[in-house]
DNA sequence: TATGAATGAGGTTTCATTCAT
DNA sequence: CATGAATGAAACCTCATTCAT
């Protein structure tokens, strides 16, 4: 079992049950995220987080064993949530009786999706940046992810491939094609432009229309 | 003049004109970019870099001021060869003579930024991560990319609009959701999955067909 | 407020009470008058200051943020003692009562000046070298020197000349004739020639008697 | 002989002939003069010095053999022409003939040696800060000083002595005296306070009637 | 003679981590 | 649990000096 996986264990454990940290140990990982996210972890340091967090400098290693244990504890348990809402048991069935269409299944993702990104984008960037450097983190995203989300994104293109509603191709670059527009549609509105004023469901609708039609007008 | 300005004129000339380097501040330029890409800034060392330069570490403080203008020095002539091929003098003429259906625009311009890609991959790994560190560099992004690019782009969506090639939608949407997928494309094949084997030629007209039609089968 | 004047605020505070220092600080105060005083403060390295403190080099930095701060932590209380005796409420009062005559208030001068550089001297002869280098200190001392000093020795001039004790003279020259010459002795006492046998009390009358007779013999 | 010594005859040489000098290397000592003289030798750098002089790095280390030697070749010629007007064969005799009384003596030499240091202030400014750390222009300074001025010296007051023009007392305090008194005038006039508007002429028989009658009012 | 790239030792400072209290 | 003084390795950077040109 590797350290991630440890981690990911332990510190969803820890983080789901965020009763059970003590107020400091609360105040360390809200610091902790807000530096991480403003200057990258390497650059960021235990002193300064200590600081911000209004904690002795040693506390932090009472809690956490290194500077890495921390970034790990806050960023390791933002993956699974990341992909929750695929992982449900019987996800033909749901497609089948909650989306009809296409349409319906993308608006509901995209819409949850954002509201994920809303609430957790501090540490959903600190997980963007760090991922290319820490090979722990990486190889754990890649199974995680590659595992667990084309699975079930290749199910769902099949889905509807089977019923009609979409094009015969191979699923891949659908899948890629689909999720590089949703995902630049997210980093747009929280990462790139978040100081536009956005009117979120037009931008939705759009993208919807876009992913679904292409540029092509219909005749 | 803002840092980053300064740097892009002047480094832009060091950097086209790489034989007024002397050998061994080439072989230090070398030996950062692949640290700095493999690591990230903050996480490499001035030291390292010597070492794999095969230089004094004092040689790279001869060169560059501090370590941060090492980074610029690399980082920030790419900037402007990143949107070279949309800063040309006639560019709705360009259009008209060489790109009658979209289809061909985006098939020529996906191509040679690919290609660029290739060629400067560890630089725009590098570009990436710090953009959101680095203020001046940030600042000087959004003017030159949002600025240059992005008037360009709305260009040429009007002049295929006004063609009736493609949709009347707003402009912004419609750029947003043709960057992200051809960027998406470009850092799945050099970024997220290098490994795999990739039919180049066939992932392109695919996107391109994507992106014109979309998933909805035509009749 | 200045540079300095925060210092002198709060270094005096830390030194009076040098209780509140912990046993390294203190090591690490001593051995920097030590190193300061003999190579002077820019040929001092902080490294041959924690060696001989007996200290981690990093502990030098806990304590100070500088290497100036090291410096001005030292050599700013020195400044307030210095002007300390003349700095008394009422001093033409106490000019009345105690120094009937001029002789005695130089004498008493003297001696308790000359027993303040014995104890202090590493610290002055710091702050002789680094004053006309450091120009917050310049400042400073001019101000408090210039300001305080200067109107208490006016007052204590005029007031034996009131008296008649001494000529009508300019007050600015005569003070200077009589620092210079209290200095003079002062430096050659502990400065330029402090390993020769002294007696200073001896030398002290001879240099009262030349400040008010001159060379010219008394008929 | 020591390595001043050799300095100094070499260098008096050197710089007595100034004409030998490459127009480069005079450009290198007026620049380390200045720099020097503003910052301290410790903490001047020769790249600094290179720079101020527009001359390449390397030149300096053709001319001098290290930064210690720029810095000997500099002040050690000063100290003999700092002694110079003592320094004649017959020195009774000249007293005899042009000094009938003391106050022209001082007068003379006070005049002249305020003319010297106008015209060499910042040389004299160097070689009182690096004195105390430069062992060698330390031992230097107080045999060529103590030998020749403090012989001379006593010559000239014994000879007044002798004339009963001033009283009789060990030499030492009246040397003592005057040479403070002297040396504070000259650094008031040129280090301490050369911003202010001095009546040079007016301070300096102020300071020979205070030397001659002391403060006390003559009946 | 003059240059300036190169050096490497050493400078100040930062930082993650430990540990006695 | 919490503290914060202490550590020492390592970071970035400076500098006097050398040497091929």
């Amino acid at each position: 079992m590797s350290e991630v996986d440890q981690w990911l264990k332990e510190l969803i454990r820890i983080n789901d049950e965020e009763d059970k940290m003590t107020e400091k140990q609360l105040k360390i990982v809200q610091a902790a995220i807000e530096i991480f996210s403003e200057k990258g972890y390497a650059a960021s340091s235990t002193s300064e987080i200590a600081q911000k967090a209004g904690v002795a400098e040693g506390t932090i290693f009472r809690h956490y064993k290194t500077k890495k244990e921390l970034l790990l504890s806050i960023v390791a348990p933002i993956m699974s949530k990341l992909i929750a809402p695929f992982v449900i048991k019987d996800f033909t069935k749901v497609l089948e009786a909650d989306y009809p269409k296409m349409e319906d299944f993308l608006r509901v993702t995209i819409r949850d999706r954002m509201t994920f990104a809303r609430n957790h984008f501090p540490v959903i960037k600190i997980l963007l940046h760090e991922i290319p450097f820490q090979p722990d983190l990486q190889k754990h995203f890649k199974e995680f992810i590659g595992e667990q989300i084309l699975q079930r994104m290749n199910k769902v293109i099949r889905h509807f491939q089977e019923q009609g509603q979409i094009i015969e191709a191979p699923t891949f670059p659908i899948v890629r094609f689909i999720a590089t527009t949703v995902i630049g549609l997210i980093l747009s509105r929280f990462l790139f432009l978040p100081e536009a004023s956005w009117d979120e469901e037009q931008e939705i609708e759009t993208t919807i229309d876009l992913i679904m039609h292409g540029l092509i007008p219909q005749r």
